[in-house]
DNA sequence: CAATTTTTGAGGTGCGCAACACAAATTCTG
DNA sequence: CAGAATTTGTGTTGCGCACCTCAAAAATTG
């Protein structure tokens, strides 16, 4: 057995590291701080003396001691569609830890499928906040909110939907054309050579990440599993009765239909037709975001898989990410990297 | 749009509840520290008060205050596989993170799976340490010496492998004989309907967590998929060399083997067969943990899917688990849930 | 009502750090 | 080598809280 010594566990406080360099506290605070009026022989010497302490700043006791307090605004969508109430509801508990570190988080809700209302929304910002999560729409005139925030010096990040070619500092939220080539792969496979069609139904293919859902998807589907073709996707809007009658349709079309890809909202409506036609288990089916009722449809058999995005750590992650960049300290990538997760009825949370 | 408005964002200190209360600073700290000696109707207001401005008591500043620091001793294996070596690793970031916040982590390598080995080491951990995250053995030596420590105050985590029967405060780690599960629907659909076997491939069977998840296994694969049949369990002793031949021996011996799902290591073993007998391709084979290997053979095709646990999260979710402990703070228990992660050659993180 | 007990208040100290003012020491100029 | 400029040291304050002491006030008792 090797045991890790039990060592002294005091921390080396900025005294010591005086102490250590032979110089003052102020001069080992203007070291640390990187302020002024150091020479380089000196700020050497208690550079070794931090290296050789191994001090590390308590960052509780910096941020009592500066008084920072950091303000987030979040800005989601109004629309009520179960990922992003969840969402919501995510962003709400992360405020409450926040609130614990000095930060605070306004949500403020807005039609962010409308560009101009969104721009709107983001340019009437109060310029208070250090940082801004922003549900996006890849649009030129989101894009020009944005870089104007960033220009004001306030951090945005992007959470959920891009907008690649914005100034953002971050992306929050899955590679949504990888989601799309998993979609495609289990897809495949769960049909396994059988002959057919599938189907792919998007909110709206003016959404940025359900355009590049169904570009993966179809990017598998056609260059390996040429024993299944593409129907033309269909916009489904988010809404459950749309998807029934638009599923119904389908069904009724095509014999052949042996799979469905959605990759946005309704599934409430998706199931309702499949079960009311009796292809709930015959035809395969996977959707995205696991939700009380992807949940229960994956329980009952009637869908096969959901992709997901754990809304909770997304949240979290945006929130640590502003305040990372707002008082200057690094973040750890694969921490906040957001996963594609896959469930199925057997590995649900 | 609906804005939260901006309100004046300074927290409530003591001061402003002891104020608001009518009542001294000293009072208010004996109310929310649960002090002695004050009467149920001052209680009472000063509550009120609390409530009435959401008073949360920074955690940053008290712990300042009170000089806590906090020790954690992680006791790991000594064995070398990759999950472990990423473990490892992961714990070592772990600790970094943790020394901002006043936590130290001291390693101890030991050999869990010989249970003298691994009581004897729990038994002789310093009585200096608040907590204790220990890659478990179930068996009855381990037990008592968990039961011990926590006998004598000291918090314990069990830490991916667990012992259920003892009095650790929490298990970080996933639900095997669900991982088991996931993997034979895996394996099922993948297999869509073919005939023919299927081989299970553990590190040893006296290890709990890969029985669990060969119960699991067997357990969906025998009540949904009645075209494959389980051979024997074969015992790999997470060995690349041995897995390798045991691999080539099914090979040979059972021409209609459709599929393999491996709930231990020696991944490099198996892959090597495999691609060494041409039948990678064909044959579905299913394995446990993300490493640089498993990912490589993901992404060649030789093997098809991963079932995954997250080291750094188990890591950070142990730490902070302990930690609340130790301070009586509450945890958030579907941030320290350990999710099934599901991998595919297309959602590799 | 005095004596006793319980409750409350006032005040101080220190945690580790940031931020600042000002004096002292050191170096650099002409 | 005086004077100026630069570098370093000393010292203080306060962030929000925990924890302690001692005295004052209030409630309870005989």
């Amino acid at each position: 057995m090797t045991a890790g010594a039990i060592q002294p566990v005091m921390r080396a406080t900025l005294e010591d590291v005086a102490r250590a360099a032979g110089v003052s506290l102020a001069t080992v605070d203007r070291v640390v701080n990187r302020r002024e009026g150091v020479r380089a022989k000196t700020v050497a010497r208690v550079e070794a003396a931090v290296a050789k302490l191994g001090y590390r700043a308590d960052i509780a006791a910096a941020r009592l001691a500066r008084g920072q307090t950091f303000r987030l605004a979040f800005v989601l969508p109004t629309g009520s569609n179960s990922f992003m109430t969840s969402l919501t509801e995510q962003v709400a508990r992360t405020a409450d830890w926040l609130a614990s570190q000095r930060g605070f988080i306004d949500v403020h809700h807005v039609d962010v499928f409308d560009p101009d209302v969104l721009a709107g929304a983001l340019e009437n910002l109060s310029p208070a906040y250090q940082g801004v999560a922003v549900v996006a729409l890849d649009h030129p005139r989101v894009r020009a909110a944005i870089d104007d925030l960033v220009a004001r010096g306030i951090a945005v990040v992007t959470l959920v939907s891009d907008a690649p070619s914005s100034s953002r500092v971050h992306y929050v939220g899955i590679d949504n054309p990888a989601a799309g080539r998993t979609a495609a792969t289990l897809m495949g496979r769960f049909l396994a050579g059988r002959e057919g069609t599938v189907a792919v139904i998007a909110g709206s293919l003016s959404l940025r990440d359900h355009t590049e859902r169904q570009f993966g998807f179809h990017q598998i589907l056609s260059s390996e599993y040429s024993n299944l073709s593409a129907l033309p996707v269909i916009e489904g809007r988010d809404d459950s009765d749309r998807t029934r009658k638009l599923t119904a349709e389908l069904l009724a079309r095509h014999a052949d239909l042996r799979g469905i890809y959605c990759c946005g909202a309704g599934n409430r409506g998706i199931a309702d037709a499949l079960e009311a036609a009796g292809r709930a288990r015959e035809v395969v089916w996977i959707t995205h975001e696991l939700t009380e009722y992807t949940r229960r449809f994956l329980v009952r058999g009637t869908l096969d898989a959901v992709i997901n995005q754990d809304a909770g750590h997304e949240a979290r992650s945006a929130a640590r990410i502003l305040l990372a960049h707002c008082s200057g300290e690094p973040i750890s990538p694969d921490q906040e990297r957001i996963r594609i997760d896959i469930f199925l009825r057997d590995n649900l949370p």
